[in-house]
DNA sequence: TATATTTATTAGGCAAGACTAATTTTTCAC
DNA sequence: GTGAAAAATTAGTCTTGCCTAATAAATATA
C-alpha cells in the first residue's frame, strides 16, 4: 500500500515518461508536482526502497513494473471519475479534474473495474485522454498540437494538453470542444499566433501557447 | 478549509451526540477513533482554536454551529456515496462502509447536492441511517434495539448500529435486512440470547451482542 | 581545459498527528 | 472525608512530508 503522496509521486513520473521525457530528473518532478528538489530527492530514496522505482543520477527515474501498474491504475481512477463526473453528475470539463484528484486516491480493489462497466466502458476521458483498460493498455496517445498543422491544412481536436479551467473555460467560450474541426487559415511569424477557422462559422485568432495546448488529429 | 483528520474528529462527536452520549469526553472521543486520549486532547485544542467545538471539562465537547455544519455534511456525503457504491456499482452492503470512509472527505461545493440528485434524493442510506437533507435537517435515528422488544412482540428492521462487514454479512447469511418482519419468541436470562422468529419462517437464535445491534421499530 | 552555471544531494528544521510514560485532576467507594 | 481508581493532561518522541541553506557534482561555456 502507497500513501497519498507516494501515489502522486509515481502518477507524475508516468505522466512525465508518457510526454516522452527522456530523462526524468529530480528537478522535472518537482516541477510537475511544485515542490522543491530536496523533497523529491527525499521520496525517490523512499520509492527505490520499496521497488516501486530505479535511479541511476545517469539514466534518470525508471518505474518498476510494479510501480507502473499503481501509476496506471491511478490514472485509470482518474479518468474514469472525471467520466462520471461529467456524464452523471452533469459537471463541466472545467470542473471534474480538481475533484477526479481527490477520487482516484479511493481504494478498493474492485472500484475501477466497477466504475468502468457502470460508465460503459469509455474509452476517453472528457479531455480526450485515453482510459486505460482493466489490463493495463492503454491507446496510444496523440502528440500533434494545433500550432503543427501547416496553413491550409485542417483537423480535428482530439484532447487538450493543458486542464486547467482557465484554458477549458477559453475554450468553452470559444466554442470548441473534443471533436471540432479546425482549420489553419495563416500563422502570424511575429508571435506565433495563429487564425484559425471553426466548422464553417467565421475565423479566430488564438496565440501560440493556445495553439500548443490543443492536440488535433489529421 | 479541515483536514482530514479534523473532519474525523468532528464527525466522531456529532455520532457520539446523536447517539445520545450527554457528555462527551477525551475517553470517549479515543475510543470511537480508536487512538490514544492523548492524541484527542491535543486536537480539542485545535479544533477549539479553530472555532468549531467547545470544551469544558464539566460539560464535555459540545460543536458550534460550524462545527456541526461540517460534522452533517461529512455524514451527508458518507451516507449519499454509500447510497451510490450499492446501487450504482453494485457493491454488497458490508462493502460500502470502507470506501465511504473515503469519498466521504472528497470537497466540492457542490458535490453532495448533485450526487443526492443523481440517486434520487434517497432518504435512507444502506443501514439503515437518514441522509442528511441540503438543509442540514436529519430524520429522527431510531433507537429501539431488537433487544429491547418483549416475549411475543414483533418489529421491522429499520437499521444496524454495528456496520462492520462481519456483522453484515451474518445478517445477509440468515437472510436479515432492511424491513425484515422479527418476532421476539423467548430471551434466555442465562447470557440474554434471544430466540427469534423471521416472517414466517423458523426461528433462529442470536446473542445479546447481536440483539443490540439491530435497530428495529414497532 | 579552466571557469561559470545548473543540478543534485546533504544537513538541519518544521508542522501535523500520532504514541508512551509520567503527572495531575476528578470521581468513586467506603 | 480519605484513599483508590479512573480520566485528563503534559512532556517528550516518532514518522511523514515538506522546506531552506549549504555543499557537492555534473554540465556548459569560453
Ligand atoms: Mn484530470
Ligand atoms: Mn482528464
Ligand atoms: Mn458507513
Ligand atoms: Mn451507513
Amino acid at each position: 500500500m502507497q500513501t497519498l503522496s507516494e501515489e502522486n509521486y509515481l502518477k507524475a513520473i508516468y505522466n512525465l515518461d508518457k510526454q516522452g521525457l527522456k530523462k526524468i530528473t529530480p528537478t522535472a518532478i518537482s516541477e510537475a508536482l511544485n515542490n522543491n528538489p530536496a523533497s523529491v530527492v527525499d521520496m525517490l530514496r523512499k520509492l527505490v526502497e520499496k521497488k516501486l522505482l530505479q535511479y541511476e543520477k545517469s539514466k534518470g527515474v525508471k518505474l518498476t513494473e510494479k510501480g507502473r501498474n499503481i501509476a496506471i491504475l491511478i490514472v485509470r481512477k482518474h479518468r474514469l471519475w472525471e467520466v462520471f463526473l461529467l456524464e452523471k453528475l452533469g459537471y463541466g470539463w472545467e470542473e471534474v479534474h480538481e475533484m477526479a484528484e481527490q477520487l482516484e486516491h479511493v481504494q478498493h480493489a474492485e472500484l475501477a473495474d466497477r466504475l468502468d462497466k457502470f460508465l460503459g466502458f469509455p474509452e476517453y476521458d472528457p479531455h480526450g485522454d485515453p482510459i486505460p483498460k482493466a489490463n493495463g493498455e492503454t491507446a496510444v496517445t496523440y502528440k500533434t498540437v494545433l500550432a503543427e498543422i501547416p496553413e491550409g491544412g485542417s483537423c480535428r481536436v482530439v484532447a487538450v494538453k493543458d486542464t486547467s479551467p482557465a484554458f477549458l473555460q477559453y475554450l468553452k467560450k470559444l466554442d470548441i470542444g473534443i471533436g471540432t474541426k479546425i482549420t489553419m487559415i495563416e500563422k502570424i511569424p511575429f508571435d506565433s499566433s495563429v487564425i484559425i477557422k471553426l466548422g464553417k462559422s467565421n475565423t479566430t485568432t488564438v496565440s501560440r501557447v493556445f495553439a500548443e495546448n490543443l492536440v488535433v488529429h489529421e
